[in-house]
DNA sequence: TTTATATATAAGAAATATTTTACATAGGTC
DNA sequence: GACCTATGTAAAATATTTCTTATATATAAA
């Protein structure tokens, strides 16, 4: 794996790594919803649950899934749900992405 | 799954989600070494390798497998090894830990 | 024009995480 | 005693992340 591939890795470790980001995915997985209605149901303001799920929108972690005009012709509310990713981690796929090139054994 | 073991892995992930702190369990898992070892392997001082590795340590993400006697009487050198974790992250696994207590369809 | 919902972003403050520098211990050789 | 390897820690500097406050946009009803 290369280095870019490793910081991409990291930086999604780094997203999944917060208490709020992660009640995000979970409230998305179990019902999509707008930013607005997540920072609600999860107690945060509109800019900080904006930024923490622009992060996650970012590392591809969440997607839009539908935009939908309201009732009475309020302003379009854009709906969000998580994508379909899995990461495992164990030493043996840490070890296979994190080797070092010089490693103990054969070198190259 | 209670607040704590939330905490629990939010820790967890925040100490995977760092580039030397993975390149240390993947050279662990190589082959177990010492901390000075390592330090000279992935290029870092003494004082760094030795926090990052005692987090990781103090996880239980790397466990001490054993303390050699060197050859002529040197000081004695512990002996790391990543222990036998394995963390799979998907929208699934994550709403099932970090689900809302008063989700959107039954409450309690 | 004021009110309300909804989105988006910038700037700065506050909190954490990371890294370096310095210090301290120990065993044994030279 | 000076030197080398190896361990461990504390304190301060640096960097990054997180969070709040403030500002701005749009739509349309009242």
């Amino acid at each position: 794996m290369n280095e870019a591939q490793q910081q991409e890795m990291v930086k999604i470790l780094k997203a999944l790594a917060n208490t709020i980001r992660l009640r995000m995915i979970a409230s998305l997985h179990e019902e999509p919803k707008n930013i607005y209605a997540l920072a609600k149901e999860l107690g945060l303001s509109y800019p900080l649950a904006h930024i923490h799920l622009k992060g996650l929108k970012k590392l591809g972690l969440v997607k839009e899934v539908r935009e939908v005009q309201q009732a009475k012709g309020l302003p379009s509310v854009k709906y969000y749900a998580p994508s379909d990713f899995e990461l495992i981690l164990t030493p043996e796929s840490i070890r296979r992405k994190f080797q070092n090139k010089y490693g103990s054994a054969k070198n190259g």
